[in-house]
DNA sequence: GCCATCGTGACAGTGACTGCCAACACGGCG
DNA sequence: CGCCGTGTTGGCAGTCACTGTCACGATGGC
């Protein structure tokens, strides 16, 4: 069992209880992606080894390759607590009603937390790093996708709406939300600021409007 | 000079003489694919090796990188005329005129194409082996994100709109297409054909009755 | 204090990809 | 017909991401 971090001790409800080498390996994960994040920015991706990464936190570089799959995605970690509203907000979705009104309640609660967070500030890093590091873009597109195909299935299962379906909605809502974090990160990169609930929200009536003028 | 082929020779009007040297270039690159796709589909991509891609060419395993940028995008060769038609499509787009109609046009030309022509049992292929091959997935969406961006920035300067408006639209539209491709290629391995414009034009319609429900 | 489990480091190996250089084929030019 | 600039190729050496394996040491439950 090589990669996937699966919590092999987890007795009974919630996030009670970490555990002592759980919180290690949280700690470490962190230290990791912070580190090359930094690295990443200053020297850029590729002029970056994984040897170099490692060796800065005090770590093997096999043991490297034991937190993170490629060394893109060190830079990609992701936000336990943010996922987890996700996941329940996803579970509350009605069948009944329309999927995607209910999808961008979800959106707008994420970039909310995002744009207020602590989180936003570390993101928004990745996300500039992203416009000018095509592979860390790819890696990030990858991670998207897998999102997007695990939501689109459990989506669907809950709906009980074909998964095609499902996956299509959840593919459109996905670009929607991935074109304002860019034009987030590319104002940033002007230093102007622009708020990412606005962008969204400008993306979406415009998805609108454009297909409204259609016919 | 490394990768892009740019034609050192083109003395007048379009494509009319390839040359010697061009057209033995093209053969190569084509014979470097076709053996790509074949040893990608028998053994898989990542049991196939670019020494062993290069080998039943005839190759040296540096000519084959002065073909391709990568193992990958060994698969995924384009198809010049089909470019040189959308080519053609996009500059006679009108500013005048709501974009997206405009670009669904293109579209539904293009799979028209692949559907009925040569090149689209080739394509197939491909798309089938994406979807189980994730690093060609991969390879694949970063081809799609770099002619959307090739598209959006050439259809900003002709219509005269802002580069992230157009980008959204088209961003959007490929989104569609790429779900009704897939949706082509996982009905292609379950033995059923589905016709191409037909899915195309149930996503399409799928995605306004989305919006339309919204509100 | 004992033992099963887990995390880690070292080592060796594979394979993608690159820079460099020398040999060579081509195709235009005198 | 022979010469030469340009483009194409192969070989070589090197870097680096990533993996399997094993032995050591720490952890935490009993």
């Amino acid at each position: 069992m090589p990669e996937t971090a699966v919590p092999s001790v987890a007795p009974s409800a919630g996030p009670a209880e970490p555990g002592l080498r759980e919180r290690r390996r949280r700690q470490t994960e962190r230290e990791i992606s912070d580190v090359a994040l930094d690295l990443f920015e200053s020297r850029g991706l590729d002029h970056t080894t994984v040897d170099e990464i490692a060796g800065r936190v005090g770590v093997s570089p096999r043991t490297f390759f034991r937190y993170f799959a490629t060394k893109e995605s060190a830079a990609l970690l992701g936000n336990a607590d943010l996922e987890e509203r996700v996941g329940t907000m996803v579970e509350a979705t009605r069948p009944e009603q329309p999927l995607l009104p209910q999808l961008e309640v979800i959106w707008r609660e994420v970039l909310r937390v995002i744009a207020e967070g602590e989180e936003g500030t570390r993101l928004l890093r990745v996300r500039r790093l992203m416009q000018h590091e095509p592979s860390l873009r790819l890696a990030g597109l990858q991670l998207d996708e897998e999102r997007v195909s695990a939501l689109a299935s459990r989506l669907a299962q809950i709906t009980g709406r074909p998964d095609d379906d499902v996956r299509l909605v959840v593919e459109l809502g996905s670009a929607v939300v991935r074109h304002a974090l860019d034009r987030w990160a590319t104002a940033a990169e002007r230093d102007e600021h622009l708020d990412l609930l606005a962008a969204y929200e400008a993306a979406s009536t415009a998805v609108r409007a454009e297909l409204a003028a259609g016919r």
